[in-house]
DNA sequence: ATATTCCCCTGGAAGC
DNA sequence: TGCTTCCAGGGGAATA
């Protein structure tokens, strides 16, 4: 559910409430969220160490405590955090609640159970985990630019709209932000990828990093389950051109009734093929 | 290697 | 009302 604008306000949210704790204490309610909740895996190394900093990569939230550990936490579909008092009840579908020192509860509610949490050690301290040291270059950041997209898709045949949700080619673009990108650049997403000429590849990567930027002003995109940690909305869903407006009228052309799905990769794509080419 | 398809799981909305 | 089907901000394994 969170793409790289959710997962950054969760970021900043979490972090003046964690950074200067420890934790002193971590309770798995299931047995398994994606992966098996071993409770020593989760509090093994952690408990007693003061957490240092909170921060994104990709998608994911790493918490980065003293001593180089670090607990690398994915939110999956469904998932959300909250940081109550520690005698708070429990909410439906909480999985990992996490004691903090200074008397707060920091929960893991995920309904659908495809969160990840898994701890580890970084190699530097501010590193990235070896877990995610695979994926693409961030679409913020400099080395996400045409040349590097225009290179990247040469000589492949995938749909473009499935090229830029792969975390291998650029990271934190979901389901959303992929079809704003490609309607706002006017760039059909069943175009294949290698056949983007360098300045589509250009005007995509402006695109994307506008949508991204937007969103994150407005803190993100509240369609179902995602709040931030203290239940707010995210107020992007007021400003989507084409997700989940099938069958409307499209906002560039004014044709009525020109926004399309289509199923691509067992995801819907929104798009106006009138404007996309 | 590259590109789909299926699957993990739960709940809400829509259809009948 | 109640039952069934479809759908969902992700990603990884299995399959062509």
């Amino acid at each position: 559910m969170p793409e790289l604008p959710e997962v950054e306000t969760i970021c900043k949210a979490l972090r003046p409430r964690l950074v200067g704790r420890e934790i002193t204490g971590v309770a798995a309610l299931i047995e398994s969220i994606r992966h098996p909740l071993d409770e020593h895996a989760l509090d093994e190394r952690l408990c007693g160490k003061r957490i240092v900093d909170v921060r994104r990569v990709a998608k994911y939230v790493v918490v980065e405590f003293a001593d180089v550990d670090a607990l690398v936490l994915h939110l999956g579909m469904s998932g959300s955090f909250r940081v109550c008092t520690v005698g708070s009840p429990y909410a439906p579908h909480d999985r990992i609640a996490w004691q903090l020192s200074d008397g707060m509860s920091w929960r893991l509610n995920d309904p659908r159970r495809f969160s990840i949490a898994k701890p580890c050690r970084l190699a530097t301290p501010g590193g990235v985990p070896d877990m995610l040291a695979r994926l693409g270059p961030d679409p913020l950041e400099t080395a996400f630019d045409g040349d590097y997209l225009h290179c990247s898709c040469s000589g492949r045949t995938q749909p473009v709209k499935n090229a830029i949700m792969d975390q291998r080619m650029v990271v934190g673009i979901g389901n959303i932000y992929a079809c704003e990108a490609l309607f706002l650049a006017g760039i059909s997403p069943k175009r294949p990828c290698g056949r983007l000429s360098l300045r589509s590849c250009q005007r995509l990567v402006d695109a994307v990093r506008d949508v991204l930027r937007k969103a994150l002003d407005s803190g993100g995109t509240t369609l179902r389950n995602y709040r931030s940690v203290d239940g707010t909305e995210g107020k992007f869903a007021l400003e989507l051109s084409v997700y989940g407006r099938e069958g409307e009228m499209c906002l560039r052309c004014g044709t009525a009734a020109t926004v399309r799905r289509i199923v691509q990769a067992g995801r819907s794509t929104f798009y106006c093929p009138r404007c996309q080419h």
